[in-house]
DNA sequence: GCTAGCACTCGCCTGGGAAGAGTGCTAATT
DNA sequence: AATTAGCACTCTTCCCAGGCGAGTGCTAGC
């Protein structure tokens, strides 16, 4: 009412200023400390009507009566969006993401890395997505025949990462039979992506039966149950949860119950990721924004990381709302370009 | 003193009692409860001298002046070596066991599966390591070569387990180098165990240098990279640990941190498990018995189980001191017996 | 050897009171 | 009109005392 523009250069300074320090004390901040700190030596009434209007717009909230204020959940969002001002990376951080992070035999290594990269050095816990499937070039494939018509089937993408899966065929194959089927299709597919060979097979399917190929049509099936899309759920590697028993927002055995409970459901922090590898760059979830319950007292600080250009992964932070997002978000920033780069197909390639 | 003998029959009972009463209840017992709790029609004055005497013996405990008595670790021990009364398994707990152990594609899935069994119906949390790979058969091998020296070894055993490497070979292979030598190995070693084949790579080795054959030598260099006894840590599947944040015992966060720590660093678990290995049937760890910090208030139900009467790793269930042994034990004993039946080598094979 | 009785200890809860922090409001000041 | 000083008020936290209840240890008696 009072002032003509309620959301002023003034009250955002303010606003700032209480968060920074909110961030970095853990303790409701009084108009007295504000009227210090804020460098705009305005006394500590004046503030106090500021704090009022603050309190109206729903970005801070007083615990009761006689404490200070603490943001809310928009007032981190306003400040996380609008006042922040990064911080860049320390150097020894940044030296050992570097060493981490340098090229290694083993992708999996490197996603497992990341992640304790992420929780050691913020203190808090770091989660990373394995590398979405979609987009690598299958390698080899090969079948092993179990019993009647079980046969396990062995794939290789990207010189690296082996994954199998136990298919159920409709005939009995002979191993014999097998090995054919593998050798052709190893010799067509090898090379393409996985989504490109899944429509290949969709598309050779037809042409199989059209022609009457009875062994060109048997391999094309089993290649259609091998690469069907999938109920293979993502996964994600996390560690450093243990660092989330520290904080005192997550003291409550409850909802410390709650978001371990979430972590080894995985599902909804699955979902949660997943979103975040829609947008580029650092996205950043604030407590209740979420919409998990279980991380209603956490934030979540993600960004997608990218092979050849082409998203396939999400890592992030988690820690309590009250964490020091001017110092998480450029770290994660790097750590999600760092951990693309390390994925990258090295230029090496079979003799 | 006073008694001649002073660990006899009504002090046991007495014990027992106490034991139980506390199991279920929680609270310290006092010298009224147990005077109508323990059959034995004593006033609550004489089982106060009784329970002096327990407690010079270091077998309860009172946690201040007035409360009643509380086992200690000896109490539970004595406890469970010689007064406990096992009760049969509940019926609905067998058919779940023997419903998710049945035969399943994938023997990962087998040890899920009895963790989380172990987990959800003892509400505490379930343990089982991986099987050890020593004595499954191999049963198949490939190799595909990356770059240079660096191939990518995969080989799969007991139908149904895959398992793969990258090593670092001394020369450079061709392709079909490579191929040759994975049919080589294959036709020799299929069927056999991993020790046999470690061993007997160490035999062949030797004979091939000998008769100067190359191609055997090759072969055979490389298995050795193969199948060199592995920093292949032992792992374990851990499940429904959240359900350890619910009880009081472990409302401690720092307490609750250690273990959790413990958890992910995986190592302590892993030695505690492994000595668990050695004997036959349930073991108990109660308490500071492990000796690992962590494990404090804690305790241990395992048993080790077996395939093909050769044992190949344990499982267990974790939860404060304060629990049903009388119920766990042999839930414990039972599960360990299905996991084994449901690991064993199908009947069924290949055509 | 067991038991009744009793004084005692200790933890837990309650209530009161003082200290401290920070607010909201009002009236004075710029 | 915006800012500030002053003041009453609210609310939390800490501490202390006292009462209650539970259960003990000890002693004397059965």
């Amino acid at each position: 009412m009072g002032t003509s523009q309620v959301l002023n250069e003034r009250s955002l300074q303010l606003l700032k200023t209480l968060v920074e320090r909110y961030i970095s004390d853990g303790q409701p901040v009084g108009s007295r400390v504000l009227s210090k700190d804020s460098g705009l030596n305005l006394s500590p009434a004046t503030i106090r009507n500021v704090m009022a209007d603050l309190e109206d717009l729903g970005l801070v909230h007083s615990p009761h009566t006689s404490a200070g204020r603490v943001p809310t959940v928009s007032g981190y969002r306003l400040f996380v969006d609008s006042l922040l001002t990064v911080k860049p990376l320390k150097s020894e951080d940044l030296t050992l993401l570097h060493q981490g992070l340098s090229v290694t035999d083993n992708n999996n290594d490197a996603i497992g890395v990341a992640s304790r990269l992420l929780s050691e050095l913020t203190r808090m816990a770091g989660v990373v997505t394995l590398p979405r499937r979609e987009m690598v070039c299958l390698r080899h494939i090969e079948f092993l025949p179990l019993s009647n018509t079980r046969v396990l089937v062995i794939f290789v993408t990207n010189e690296q990462e082996v994954h199998n899966k136990i298919i159920h065929t409709a005939k009995v194959f002979s191993p014999s039979e097998l090995q054919q089927a593998a050798n052709y299709l190893n010799s067509i597919y090898c090379g393409r992506s996985l989504v490109a060979v899944r429509q290949a097979v969709f598309e050779e399917l037809k042409e199989a039966q059209a022609r009457m190929n009875q062994g060109m049509l048997d391999a094309i099936k089993i290649a259609q149950l091998t690469f069907e899309r999938d109920n293979e759920k993502e996964d994600y590697v996390l560690t450093g949860e243990t660092n989330l028993m520290g904080f005192s927002e997550l003291a409550d055995m409850d909802r410390l119950k709650k978001l371990f409970e979430a972590f080894s459901q995985k599902q909804d922090v699955i979902h949660l990721l997943d979103q975040c590898m829609k947008a580029e760059g650092v996205q950043i979830f604030i407590g209740e924004e979420s919409g998990y319950q279980a991380f209603d007292h956490c934030s979540l600080v993600t960004s997608s990381y990218s092979v050849s250009d082409e998203v396939v992964g999400v890592l992030g932070v988690i820690g309590p709302t009250r964490m020091a997002y001017e110092k998480i978000i450029p770290f994660v920033d790097i750590t999600a370009k760092l951990l693309g780069a390390a994925l990258n197909p090295k230029s090496s390639s079979p003799s």
